[in-house]
DNA sequence: ACTAGTGCGTTCTATCAAAGAACTAAAATG
DNA sequence: CATTTTAGTTCTTTGATAGAACGCACTAGT
C-alpha cells in the first residue's frame, strides 16, 4: 500500500504536489527561502527527523529543486541550495503565507514583507498578465491547454480510468 | 510516533501547511474549486480511498475550509462546498498550476485560466499592493510582523537571494 | 596524545496512517 | 422484491514517521 503518486497525473497542481506536496517539504523550501542551507540547521529549525530530512533533500534534489553545493573538501560537506526551479516556488510560499495570515493568525502575520523597490509594507496580489487588473476567483475560467490529454474533462481526473461522467451537469 | 502537528509554529505557511498540507487535500481543493461537490465524484475523480477521502472532508470541515449543505432530506444527503475561506485558497491552487505548467508540463499546461472581464487567455502575476509593480523574490525582503513571537527563527535573509552567510550566525 | 566537539548522515524499532476492498445503511427506482 | 444510488465504516496489509542511538571524518582544546 504505498502512497499512490501523482506522477501521471495530467494537472499541474498534482505535479506541484509531487514535488512538495509532503508533510514536511514545504517547510524544508521555506527555510531555505530564508537563507538555511545546512542539513542540521533545516533540522534544528524545523524539529523534523534527521532520517526525514535526509529523504526530503535528496527527493527535492532528485525534482531538481535543490541542489548540492560543495563547501569543504575534507570531509565532503555541502550545502544544500536552491535551483531556480526552487526558487520558483517563491510564489506559492508567498501564497500560502498570505492565506495563513489572513485565516489563521490572530495576532496579526509573523511575518510580512517589504517590497524593497518601492519601500512599503505590501501584500502580494494576483493580476492578470493580459489587463493588469487584480483577478479574483470568481474572474477565471479554466479552459483546456495544449498540454491536455483528455479532451471530456476540463477539471482533470487523478486516478486512471473511471470513466463515468455525469450526464449534463446537474450542478447547483 | 504520530506525525508532528504544525498547530503551534508561529509562521502562516505552516498554518496553511496545517490545513492543506495533506498528501491529497489541496487535490480535494482543486476539485471544489472547478465545482466537484459530492462524495462519490471526489472519490471517482481522485481515485483517493473512502476512509481516507472521509477523513480529509472533516478535516476540512473542522477547519472552515469546507462546509456540508443539505440537498436532500430523505435520506440525509450532503454537498461538500468551499466557504469563502476556502475559495480563498484558490490563489494557492493558482501559484501551484502556475508553477507546474512552467517546470512539469512538457506538453504544455493542461489546463488554463480565461480571465472573463477581459476575455484572454492570462496568466496570473504576482504584483505589489503598495505600488503595482511585479514583484520577482528578489525584490521582496520578509520583516518581523505584529504576531511575531520568536524573533530568532527569521533570519535576516532575503528570499531568494542565494549568497552565502557565513556560519557566524548561530541564531536556532 | 587524549578528549571533546562539529557536521552529516544511517540504522533501528515502535507506532501510526494509508490503500484497497468488503460491508452497512436508507431510500429511490424498476 | 431486487437493484441502484449515495455515503460512509470496518478490516487487513503495508508503508511511513518519530525518536534515539550510532558511525565517521575531521578540528579544536588541554
Amino acid at each position: 500500500m504505498q502512497r499512490t503518486s501523482f506522477r501521471d497525473v495530467n494537472c499541474s497542481i498534482a505535479q506541484c504536489l509531487e514535488v512538495v506536496g509532503d508533510w514536511w517539504t514545504m517547510l524544508i523550501v521555506r527555510d531555505a527561502l530564508f537563507g538555511v542551507s545546512r542539513f542540521d540547521e533545516f533540522q534544528a529549525r524545523l524539529g523534523i527527523s534527521r532520517n526525514v530530512l535526509n529523504q526530503r533533500l535528496n527527493h527535492l534534489i532528485e525534482h531538481g529543486v535543490m541542489e548540492r553545493v560543495p563547501y569543504q573538501e575534507r570531509p565532503p560537506r555541502y550545502d544544500y541550495r536552491l535551483t531556480a526551479k526552487g526558487r520558483d516556488l517563491w510564489t506559492v510560499a508567498t501564497a500560502m503565507r498570505q492565506w495563513g495570515d489572513r485565516w489563521a493568525a490572530p495576532g496579526g502575520p509573523p511575518v510580512e514583507a517589504v517590497h524593497r523597490p518601492c519601500g512599503h509594507r505590501a501584500e502580494i496580489v494576483p493580476t492578470c498578465s493580459a489587463c493588469g487588473e487584480p483577478v479574483a476567483p470568481q474572474d477565471v475560467e479554466p479552459v483546456l491547454g495544449p498540454g491536455a490529454t483528455d479532451p471530456g474533462l476540463v477539471p482533470p481526473r487523478v486516478s486512471g480510468d473511471a470513466s463515468r461522467r455525469r450526464p449534463a451537469a446537474p450542478d447547483r
